[in-house]
DNA sequence: CTGAAAGCGCTTACAG
DNA sequence: CTGAAAGCGCTTACAG
């Protein structure tokens, strides 16, 4: 493995020089970087990284801590977000180490690799209401980037989207159509997201079609089967008024909700709207739904290169309340939205 | 944080005789050891990884890769196998950096992790009937070990179950009570455990049963909805006679197939037997099953600390072929298995 | 049984 | 713009 000194005995030049060259110090003359970026191509150079975080008395090593639930169904977006995300950090030289916690403290897992001692900084993944894990991690001053959001107005590190307007832009699609009730199958309860897009559905609802009854928001595991049980009860019409619409956390639940009109025989859009929020799934193709899936549209995989930058910017002394990024999803109206039923735009009754 | 010469200076020793002592070097005095050890523990010593690693050479990074599936069905195994690892791992002072990969080609991520070289090993999941990845890493003296086996006699570490026994045992089981017509609910036909569990099966048939036609062997996800689909199929009689027995890949497997034989009104283990391998994951219970499931039983996370000390012995330079293990599971007797029912003791009929 | 010393491959003040 | 040198915190022949 050729080294920092292979290069400065080739172009007689001083280590020193050489590793200025190839970190993108300012000072070095143009000509000499590219003599050392050439030389340092042709010897395959790598640099080697214990000695870099020797010398820097950085570890490169991040960590992040994935809660496994009771119900032990593993979440398909956890797959997509890990590959992306360590590859982005693998393009900035961090590692990432995975750990699964299976325990009820939520900050006990990080207490435990903070132990050990040999890690820069956390992402923290699947935000709660009140999440405790940036107060614990603040406290001791370990760097970390969350993705979504856990407070209102937080002062540490995230990225994530604007789960309030995901809603609002799916009611707002829908009410110009003419829909009034307009029922949410969202995310788990547990978690911060799903309380956001909850409470910009019913601001939305309440400005542009009426408020909403409980009953016309559910939640569950974001799974086919899910947005199937929901749906068949609702469409059936034994509780109720049935909805126009049904916005759908995710798309594999909104393939439920199809599913459950075929067999009751309800057309879509004709009889029922139906949208979801799509992060984008790798294998899972809401255009290629019957009808194509009308879509709130942000794939999660995007989230990985911000996160990973803010962490390294972090790790680089940024202070962390700078780097905040909250993008807004994408609209992409397809086929399964269409005007309200004759007759039917009638608002829900509040019991 | 204390370094070496700290704990020096505390006892006016060298920092030779400190790191000697720490590292449980023969050679070194019992009272001193001890002195040493005390100090340590004292000035909470951590020692500097980085350091470590530049001194020896050694990244102390391991990787393991993951095949996403098309069918994107997260297996529930993995979270239980990643978290004992990690931790087997850890208290070995190496790191899992894992990778997820959805591409065809089976090596192709093993050279990507390969060319940013700063990895010392792999761990290698899944294997498949004769799977390419250690041929691979072998001609180019990457460390490795198997969980599984992808090959007859290999010559390479691995540590696996015999699964050929796990199927023997349990038709053993039964053909002792007297089935004579056993169904095999397999893993998926791409894995090789799932190969040699049909071998074994259809061994110990022809030896204690008679042969087994293609009909009584079927595979798929290890999921209740799998054990509920084909049991139904298999248990309403329409194709052909109907099995006394159904051996299940997995016990969510069995869960599926319990509740077939409910929806029928068939009494388990009256009318039916039901056995399934039990890989122990957390929050499954086969014990409080109704009734109690009969299981052949060897814990996934179990393999976890002999995996990472296998690794790290050939790290060390112990010769792969030396580091092989197979371990017979566990047969735990519950009330889902008992005597055939009268009159059924007939053996499958080869068409 | 213990120590002095070289070395692992970088980074980065300090000088010029 | 470049170099000489110290230092990061270990490990490990080599000597005694």
């Amino acid at each position: 493995m050729a080294t920092l000194k292979d290069i400065s005995v080739e172009l007689g030049l001083s280590v020193a020089t050489v590793s200025r060259a190839l970190n993108g110090f300012p000072e070095v003359g143009a000509r000499t970087r590219t003599r050392v970026q050439e030389a340092a191509a042709r010897l395959g150079y790598r640099p080697n990284r214990s000695a870099q975080r020797l010398a820097t008395g950085r570890s490169g090593v991040v960590g992040m801590i994935v809660k496994l639930r009771a119900d032990m169904s593993a979440d398909q977006t956890f797959f997509d977000v890990i590959t992306s995300l360590t590859a982005e950090l693998a393009a900035r030289d961090l590692d990432l180490v995975l750990s699964v916690d299976q325990g009820d403290d939520p900050v006990a897992p990080y207490k435990r690799m903070l132990e050990r001692d040999l890690l820069d900084g956390f992402v923290l993944n699947a935000p709660v209401p009140n999440d405790p894990r940036p107060g614990f991690l603040m406290s001791r001053d370990v760097p970390f980037v969350m993705h979504g959001q856990a407070h209102d107005a937080p002062d540490y590190a995230f990225f994530g989207i604007d789960n309030a307007a995901v809603s609002a832009d799916a009611v707002e699609l829908l009410t110009t159509l003419g829909h009034r009730r307009i029922a949410l199958i969202n995310g788990e309860a547990r978690f911060a997201f799903a309380a956001e897009r909850e409470a910009g559905f019913r601001a939305a609802m309440a400005a542009g079609a009426g408020a909403v009854p409980d009953s016309a928001v559910a939640d569950g595991p974001p799974t086919e089967n899910t947005g199937y049980t929901l749906a068949l009860s609702w469409l059936s019409g034994r509780t109720g008024p049935r909805p126009t619409a049904i916005l759908c956390a995710t798309t594999p639940v909104a393939a439920g909700v199809l599913r459950a009109a075929r067999d009751l025989g309800l057309s879509v859009p004709g009889d029922l709207s139906v949208m979801a929020h799509d992060d984008a799934l790798p294998n899972i193709r809401p255009a290629h739904f019957n009808p194509a899936l009308t879509v709130t549209h942000a794939p999660l995989r995007e989230a990985c290169a911000p996160l990973a930058q803010m962490l390294v910017d972090h790790l680089n002394g940024a202070p962390p309340a700078r780097l905040q990024t909250v993008i807004r999803a994408g609209l992409i109206v397809r086929a399964s939205t269409g005007p309200v039923p004759k007759g039917e735009d009638i608002p829900w009754q509040i019991p």
